[in-house]
DNA sequence: TTTGAGCCGTGAT
DNA sequence: ATCACGGCTCAAA
């Protein structure tokens, strides 16, 4: 099972989108989504030792339609990333990284705020009967599906943007946080 | 607006 | 069992 990876360049969010996949029993099971600025591509692609394919080459059709949704929402267009991703039979295996009951759960409960919207940390842990609104926001540190999984429609309850930590330091990554906020505010 | 103390699930020890 | 660590909160100053 080797894994293959993949990387489109958005305008949009000024970042390298990666993805890392595999295939088994001819389904695509991703692996992980990175946000890379392109200064750090290079040493990015090294340091995981990924063979990149250019989108050009990529003869793949499940690659060829996970592009064209992602492209439909850089540019703004209301998709659900996560659902239409399902639906071509690519599966979000977040359950390896998230081991326990609690941390799927909230993963289950943020799946199901709708784009554009928002919610608090706090009330995501409300949504299970907890007060752990720090677990939560550990919850979403570990996210390693970024965009599919919407880790960035969870902010403070003050209505501050939070930390959106997908390999980048704090000031930059609170920053994409607020572009993908605002790119989903759209008409 | 800025601190400081409380908060809670995780993973490591 | 315990501990330290945070994408957090609340309230006091």
């Amino acid at each position: 099972m080797r894994t293959h990876a993949f990387y489109l360049y958005s305008p949009e969010l000024e970042k390298n989108i990666v993805i890392q996949y595999f295939v088994k029993n001819s389904c695509v099971i991703l692996k992980g989504v990175s946000l890379i600025d392109s200064i750090n591509l290079p040493k990015f692609i090294s340091e995981n030792d990924l063979n990149v394919k250019k989108l050009e080459n990529i003869e793949n059709e499940y690659v060829v339609n996970m592009v064209k949704i992602l492209n439909l929402y850089l540019e703004g267009k209301q998709v659900n990333l996560y659902d239409r991703f399902m639906n071509l039979g690519i599966n979000i295996d977040y359950k390896t990284t998230f081991k326990t009951d609690f941390a799927q759960s909230i993963i289950n409960e943020l799946l199901k705020v709708d784009y554009g919207k928002t919610i608090s940390y706090s009330e995501l842990a409300f949504k299970l009967n907890s007060k752990a609104s720090r677990a939560v926001g550990n919850i979403m540190r570990k996210n390693p599906f970024p965009l599919i999984i919407p880790c960035h429609r969870v902010i403070k309850k003050n209505r501050e943007i939070g930390k959106f930590t997908v390999s980048l330091n704090d000031i930059s990554g609170t920053n994409l946080k607020r572009k993908l906020i605002e790119l989903e505010k759209n008409e």
